[in-house]
DNA sequence: AGGCGTTTCATACACTTGTTTGAACATAAC
DNA sequence: GTTATGTTCAAACAAGTGTATGAAACGCCT
């Protein structure tokens, strides 16, 4: 019975902590939701503080069995992996019906980030993070900085983040654009992938930097690729 | 006087609740990083709320004096002004020295949306989208549709945000990589310009969508572009 | 100077917060 | 049954919260 209400307490607290963040969230409304005495929360974790910890890690950790990492047959084209890896990020951000309330978890770690942050990154991040590199290594020449992997790595993701984050001003902005379907996981993620892969284009060739982009739109060279042909 | 403490107030909220939120901002704090009396902010506010809404309210609308909308010379071409628009979110975003406390209201704003939302957006965050779109029409065919365009917005702007938004992630990732320099906001800005360019390549031939992405990277087709001539 | 509306101040008021306490309860070993 | 150990419970605690109050101080007009 007492891990029973242990765990009780740990699965209550993490929508009501993604809702309310640490403060904002006070440990009767838990201990309300979770159908325990009040007491039982600074017995269990001796304080809100720890309990918010292993909250956050309990998340997380659930989540990644609930929707597994991104995966693809062994042939698969890397542009193909792209799109899955896209798609699987974004079913992560957006799906899963309910809320995703442990996303909201994610964010507000983003912002503020707590002690939880480090073991966060490491233990749910990096691998995906790393996922991604390997597929874009398959995508950019052999002499691509490491740096340069990472920022492009970082565009992709921020495209998918985007619209976690920023749901509310999304909406805000496009007004009732949303029910037309344009913004369904599906169309997002491959509007994404198709951006993306056009972006990777332009780092095919490695250019010394920063001089390929005046190009005016009409033209184009041979190449068919953004180039550091013509600096204006 | 009166206005005076009041101003002071308000200047004085901005940070504080920027760093604490809503909840987990007293207003004592406030009141006493203001050097004001406790009953101030009841009296020229009327509650803790009122206060917080003008407070975002004010801290936005000065920072858009400080720090004006990207503005580029009438001649400039589409991908140069693509380039300034990008440097100024950035700028915006991850600028001004000390620590851009103004964002991190945006960013709570955009997680918890409060009623100091839709103002926001329509006066802040609209304006900047528009001139954003008005470039991408310079960039995009005619016949493009208004919901890819937007698509296409948001995928540029996600890419800034996400340095703001994860940029405690982003750290954690890359380890000293920082201090090379390739996370500056010029070499930032140059990246994501040089990244949208190459995406948006991927939608200057408007195909019915989604079927020109499983090209390999080896082969090229004559226009150079990414293109719905081969499904695999 | 004197009166008056406005603003400041110290203080108090409910109320909520996380945490503690000590008794009641359960369950198993002997 | 008795003891021992681990767990729950209602109640209370001290600290901190937003807000209200009434007196004091100020500025300005006549």
């Amino acid at each position: 019975m007492a891990d029973d209400t242990r765990l009780r307490i740990l699965r209550a607290g993490g929508p009501i902590f993604a809702g309310g963040g640490f403060e904002g969230t006070t440990v009767r409304e838990i201990c309300a939701a979770a159908d325990v005495n009040l007491a039982s929360v600074n017995y269990h974790f001796g304080s809100k503080e720890t309990l918010y910890l292993e909250t956050v890690q309990l998340a997380h950790q659930e989540k990644l069995l609930r929707v597994p990492p991104a995966a693809w047959p062994a042939d698969a084209s890397p542009q193909d992996k792209l799109r899955v890896f896209v798609g699987t990020i974004l079913n992560r951000l957006l799906g899963e019906g309910d809320i995703g309330w442990e996303t909201r978890l994610l964010m507000r770690e983003m912002i503020h980030p707590t002690h939880a942050c480090r073991p966060l990154v490491e233990d749910y991040i990096r691998p995906q993070f790393d996922q991604l590199l390997d597929v874009l290594a398959e995508l950019l020449p052999d002499t691509t900085e490491p740096s340069v992997r990472h920022r492009v790595a970082f565009s992709i993701v921020g495209q998918c983040l985007h619209y976690r984050f920023a749901s509310e001003f999304v909406s805000l902005l496009i007004g009732d654009e949303r029910s037309t379907g344009a913004y369904s996981i599906e169309e997002l993620s491959e509007h994404i992938t198709r951006f993306s892969l056009g972006g990777l284009e332009a780092f095919r060739n490695e250019q010394p930097r920063s001089t390929c982009l005046t190009e005016r739109p009409e033209k184009r060279n041979e190449s068919g690729t953004v180039s550091a042909t013509s600096i204006h």
